[in-house]
RNA sequence: GCGCCCGUAGCUCAGUCGGAUAGAGCGUCGGCCUUCUAAGCCGAAUGUCGCAGGUUCGAUCCCUGCCGGGCGCGCCA
């Protein structure tokens, strides 16, 4: 990365360098600060109430308005235990807990205790955590996770409704791997089939010699166009037979058979075609690298279909041997009754050939006993909820134990304003375009300014970053289950709840550090070492925009929590979207200057810079984004 | 027909153990740069939470039934 700064800097510089966990010595679910004040409640409250602290922690919300309080606990819970109206028991509760010191006002207000912080000793429970490191992510966990993303087919361009899949899986390592987790990252290359032998016969048979030139740059994407092409023109032939056009008929007829010759020879291990294959299929891999590499995406296992094609016929006559399997007019296939709506699940078709069940139960057994693994997560479009859960029911029923732990990852898909992406129509938007359009408006529109200041090489990086960051903020800030409407002149827009905006927020407090360190006024780290004098600094903060980041810092611990179990990044994306408010609000604020402050206000302002610095570095981290270390 | 998903502000969406006056972004209108980054901040306006029942002290949330939209459903992947 260009531009890390002078000495010192690289611990809060926002370039590449070592990540870190963040270690807590509680629940993922809750905080030390939310247990702290849990557990001056449960102190406060009658031996009746019998309350975990722990438990009363999770009940903890945010008051409606920020001026009630800091943090409100409902009362309706204790009602039954205490035998009396919630509004009551409040009031009873604030009136124990008055004259705590871990709250600066305690107020009743009917079923609520409205609880203000002692800013200061909230503050030094929150930051240090932050502040601490680097450390590195830690697996704490025994499960053994596989997560299986992307699973591009050679052979077919890669386009923004890829994209999705990609950034939520590589999320979804990231969130698990911070959350504790041995993870393996897969991906599951579809390198056999039908659509091999369309592009392939559109390669071989209409292309003359001259033709047959790939663009060297875009091999893959070149190859993409090739089976769109044939697709298309098999489509139109169908459509033309269909309405009795003998000649379309003919020619539809003519390139089925060579088609399917070309499938039979390739299964055969024809030397020729083989060759054409290995070749083309490469030209693919390339591509994908590529785009992986641009995304900062990394696999530790790359799965193809080729490789479980032959294992998947083995393993049929396995089960069809042992009775697990049935024949079914000629097929082989499982009855899961459990699926009442379409309860047989064809494993293999009459003429003796595998389909994509197949390769998939040959696939999740070389999963487990390649890898161990506890757990097996497959991110794959919904419309294949059906088809996994006989996958995962086969499984089961075949014997294998891990098939519990299988779960998939649905999502919807990606369209286009002008409806869904479509290769016949041509309604696509393929990665290069993508990728080009982003870094060129980022360019022009952002960075131009910096031209001839700045050297080009971390222009670009800032480009690159900025693009990147848009388009997986973009993927990942909807819910799985909401379909996206991908709207490139809408996303090049990067204001409002983008990545770009919670990029510029972290160059923002970033430059707040660098200049503090241009001065000499370094981040006070060493106060970690002293509990009490740390107290007594942190202490000096106490306007509202203070209260608001430190509250708000206290949350991203329980949002990364929240996105692993429930396996959906988006948590993480509001949250640092509400994190990047309150930093912003707190930096523009003419009560809350950093730098032109002094002594204890000065010294606890850069450690809060300093620690939702870290927070939106981390939380970003765990989404894939990387920020500029300046805008 | 059966199954899964969605329906919340003009638009795109949060709100997943049931809790206070249902929130955000975009768009609209009005403010804020001689002071740490205006890709920002502040303020204003905008809602039968698809409809109807039920459970509950309390329902956008849980249950049932409808309506509207998307997707899937035996030899594709």
């Amino acid at each position: 990365m260009a531009g890390v700064g002078p000495q010192g800097e690289r611990r809060f510089a926002n370039g590449l360098r070592s990540e870190r966990g963040l270690v807590y010595a509680c629940g993922p679910m809750t905080t030390p600060l939310l247990l702290d004040v849990a557990a001056v409640i449960a102190g406060a409250l009658p031996p009746q109430a019998a309350v975990d602290p722990a438990e009363l922690a999770q009940w903890l919300s945010r008051p409606p308005d920020p001026a009630l309080g800091d943090l409100a606990l409902p009362c309706f819970k204790f009602a039954k235990a205490l035998r009396k109206g919630p509004p009551q028991i409040a009031a009873e509760l604030a009136a124990a807990l008055a004259g705590s010191p871990s709250f600066a006002r305690v107020e009743p207000a009917g079923g609520y205790v409205n609880l203000t912080l002692q800013l200061g000793a909230a503050a030094a429970i929150v930051l240090p955590p932050l502040l601490r490191g680097p450390l590195t992510v830690q697996v704490t966990r025994r499960e053994r996770v596989m997560v299986e993303y992307s699973q591009p087919n050679t052979h077919k361009a890669f386009h923004v409704g890829h994209m999705r899949n990609l950034c939520l899986g590589d999320a979804l390592v990231r969130l698990l791997r911070a959350d504790g987790y041995d993870v393996i990252a897969a991906n599951y290359l579809g390198d056999v089939g039908a659509h091999i032998a369309k592009c392939l016969w559109w390669y071989l048979d209409v292309l003359d010699d001259a033709g047959r030139v790939p663009p060297a740059a875009a091999r893959g994407e070149w190859l993409g166009e090739l089976y769109g092409a044939a697709s298309n023109q098999l489509s139109a032939w169908e459509d033309a037979a269909a309405t009795g056009d003998a000649a379309a008929a003919a020619a539809l007829a003519r390139a089925k058979a060579r088609t399917t010759e070309i499938l039979l020879a390739l299964e055969a291990r024809d030397p020729e075609l083989t060759r054409v294959w290995q070749q083309t299929r490469a030209w693919s891999l390339a591509d994908f690298d590529e785009i992986y590499r641009w995304c900062g995406v990394e696999f530790d296992r790359v799965f193809y279909e080729s490789e479980v094609d032959e294992p998947g016929l083995r393993l049929v006559d396995e089960f069809l041997a042992k009775g697990v399997f049935v024949q079914s007019d000629g097929a082989v296939g499982i009855v899961n009754d459990e699926i009442k709506h379409m309860p047989f699940f064809m494993l293999r078709k009459r003429d003796g050939t595998s389909l994509y069940a197949t390769k998939d139960l040959a696939l999740a057994r070389l999963k487990f006993e390649e890898h161990r693994i506890d757990r097996s997560i497959y991110v794959v479009d919904s419309r294949q909820s059906d088809h996994f859960r006989h996958v995962f029911l086969t499984l089961r029923k075949m014997g294998f134990p891990q098939a519990e732990r299988c779960e998939h990852v649905p999502y919807e898909m990606v369209e286009l304003p002008s409806g869904p992406m479509a290769t016949r129509s041509g309604n696509v938007i393929l990665f290069r375009a993508l990728r080009e359009r982003m870094v060129g408006h980022v360019l022009s529109h952002y960075l131009a300014k910096y031209r001839g200041e700045w050297p080009d090489e971390e222009i670009e990086t800032c480009a690159h970053l900025l693009a990147l960051g848009a388009i997986k903020y973009g993927m990942l800030a909807r819910d799985v289950n909401q379909k996206i409407v991908f709207d490139l002149e809408a996303w090049l827009e990067l204001e409002g709840n983008t990545g770009p905006y919670l990029q510029w927020t972290m160059a923002r407090s970033g430059s707040i550090l660098r200049k503090g360190q241009e001065q000499g006024l370094a981040v006070d780290l060493a106060l970690l070492q002293d509990p009490a004098r740390l107290r007594e600094v942190l202490g000096a903060l106490g306007q509202p925009e203070e209260r608001e980041l430190v509250t708000a810092l206290d949350g991203l611990r329980p949002a990364l929590a929240q996105a692993a179990a429930g396996l959906r990044p988006s948590v993480v994306c509001g949250y640092l979207h509400e994190l990047a408010k309150s930093m912003n609000r707190f930096a523009t604020s003419k009560q809350c200057r950093v730098l032109q402050s002094e002594g204890d206000v000065r010294t606890a302002r850069l450690l809060l810079v300093a620690a939702s610095h870290e927070a939106l570095r981390w939380g970003l981290a765990q989404l894939g984004i990387v920020a500029p270390p300046r805008l």
